[in-house]
RNA sequence: GCUCCCUUCGUCUAGCGGUCCAGGACGCGGCCCUCUCAAGGCUGAAACAUGGGUUCGAUUCCCAUAGGGAGCGCCA
């Protein structure tokens, strides 16, 4: 999908929100991304405001149009759907060009010559004598250009005075402008910065709340600088507290799973995981389970916790799993479709999933612990389980369990209710208790220890196939006791 | 180093000056249920970082300290 400029045009129209998500095409969608998205997205749904997507495509060098795709795959997989957009910054060049000649002219911009290695040293020399590392205005008051250096365009920030964010976590903060330097807002090859470029688009676009992540917040007063330069409305802002992991350094990939795709290929639920990361940094009471409307309604970004949040994958497993107890079967039905397609297992080539469903639902954290469980459902197991085979396929068990099979073989009806009592039966006559004979038969049928009730687990096997494996099982006890 | 942000059970959090010897959830322990695994029910251990203030009274307000995080790029 490549995004189109619909003309966006400056909002001062009126109150209505509108929000943006703004990331930048560098690789996968990150879990954080997500979170930042979300919250984003819910303020503008809940105040019926819009939502825009803003592709940040202003590196060059790291942007990549397969990232462009995954973040737009990753965001329709969590349902979180935008208004405008998707926008590309790298299709907006001549606006920025624009804006940026306006501030050379009135002289809020300057154009800057120093390269790169001058740059670095001025930095060091600072680092060294223990200073705050920034530039030094040496082109500010320059009236000539230098003969064959491109320039960058600085803005001419103000040594006096302070800026104030107005924040909607953090309340006013407050920086002195002496704290700040002259940034780069065009690149000496034309492209705008990140920081130009996002004012000007969140400017243009009529965003009215900045919502993102809390590593921008020393950057908004630069930002706002450049606001006030270019006469522009400055809007409001939510900065968001990062996600730790699980040791309280930043979420990577070290910590496991940070790309949300791989959370669709483990077999989590969308709305599980938009569920976990929206009681990340905010709650409602004592409340944990929220349905998307839900969410929509009760969320406010003001009572966003301001502290940062370390990501337990233990508690999104324990939330997957309410899902997968508590949707609606057709919902889980579908996910489980597309998940088993994912692991390569045949869907038609066993019992009707919504069974599949009802069995595993309660017994089950993600989809794919469905899959790996119902596998025999759908594929014969081979008795490859040499623990469960020698603990409960003993040559004791065999007459018992040839009774069984003609009792089942002999069966009116293949239903869980009939199965059960001929199992109760058979263990009665033999002189057994039910879970006697019933784990031998759940490893003859299922191959493995596991599984959902006996009879429930018969019925989703099929009589065919149960009794065939009942047979496969006797002829592995006397073949062994031979 | 400088600037900014943050600080309640291991983790996510409730709390918005007295209702708190601090509540919920995940995880962990025990018991019950039980044909396996789960689920479920009951139950237990577990926290206001430290020090000063303010106040009749602080988990709640202020200030330090400590600890954690972020920014300080022709990255976003």
């Amino acid at each position: 999908m490549t995004g189109r400029i619909r003309a966006p045009h400056a909002g001062l129209a009126a109150m209505t929100v509108k929000t943006r998500f703004a990331p930048s095409p560098t690789g996968f969608l990150h879990i954080g991304g997500v979170r930042t998205a979300l919250f984003s997205w819910l303020y503008a749904r809940h105040h019926g405001g819009s939502f825009v997507l803003r592709i940040e495509d202003t590196d060059l060098e790291r942007s990549t149009e397969e990232s462009i795709e995954a973040i737009l795959v990753g965001l329709r997989w969590v349902g979180i759907d935008w208004d405008e957009g998707p926008y590309r910054q790298t299709e907006r060049r001549g606006r920025y060009a624009e804006v940026a000649a306006g501030l050379l002219a009135r002289g809020d911009a300057y154009h800057c010559y120093c390269s790169r290695e001058e740059l670095e040293a001025m930095r060091q020399a600072q680092t060294a004598r223990g200073e705050n590392p920034r530039y030094n205005g040496r082109c500010r008051d320059r009236k000539a250009a230098v003969a064959g250096v491109e320039p960058v365009l600085r803005l001419r920030n103000p040594h006096e005075g302070s800026v104030t964010v107005h924040d909607l976590v953090r309340g006013d903060v407050t920086f002195s402008n002496s704290e700040l330097d002259d940034l780069i807002l065009v690149r000496s090859d034309g492209m705008p910065t990140f920081h130009f470029g996002v004012v000007v688009d969140d400017a243009d676009m009529g965003i009215t709340h900045v919502i993102r992540g809390d590593d921008h917040l020393t950057n908004t007063p630069r930002q706002i600088n450049i606001l006030k330069a270019i006469g522009m409305p400055v809007p409001v802002y939510a900065h968001l507290p990062m996600i730790l992991g699980a040791d309280g350094a930043r979420l990577s990939k070290r910590h496991g799973a940070v790309n949300v795709l791989e959370y669709r290929d483990r077999g989590f639920l969308p709305e599980a995981l938009l569920n976990y990361l929206v009681r990340l940094g905010w709650a409602h009471g004592d409340q944990e389970v929220f349905s998307r409307e839900e969410m929509i309604s009760l969320f406010d970004v003001s009572t966003v916790n301001g502290a940062p949040a370390r990501f337990d994958p233990e508690k999104l497993n324990w939330l997957n799993q309410q899902y997968l107890k508590t949707a609606e079967t057709g919902r889980v039905t579908l996910a489980l479709r597309e998940h088993m397609r994912r692991r390569g297992v045949d869907p038609a080539n066993g019992p009707p999933l919504e069974r599949v469903v009802e069995a595993w639902r309660e017994r089950s954290v993600t989809l794919d612990d469905i899959v790996q469980a119902s596998r025999f459902a759908f594929d014969d197991p081979a008795l490859s389980d040499a623990k469960a085979v020698a603990q409960h396929l003993k040559p004791a068990i065999a007459q018992p369990l040839a009774a069984l099979r003609t009792a089942l073989a002999a069966l009116p009806q293949w239903t869980p209710a009939a199965i059960h009592d001929a199992v109760s039966r058979v263990a009665a006559e033999q002189g057994l208790g039910f879970g006697k004979l019933g784990q031998p038969l759940r490893v003859a049928v299922t191959g493995g220890t596991v599984s959902p009730p006996i009879d429930v687990t018969l019925e989703l096997v099929g009589r065919d196939r149960s009794l065939q494996r009942l047979d496969a099982a006797l002829r592995r006890i006397t073949a062994g006791n031979a």
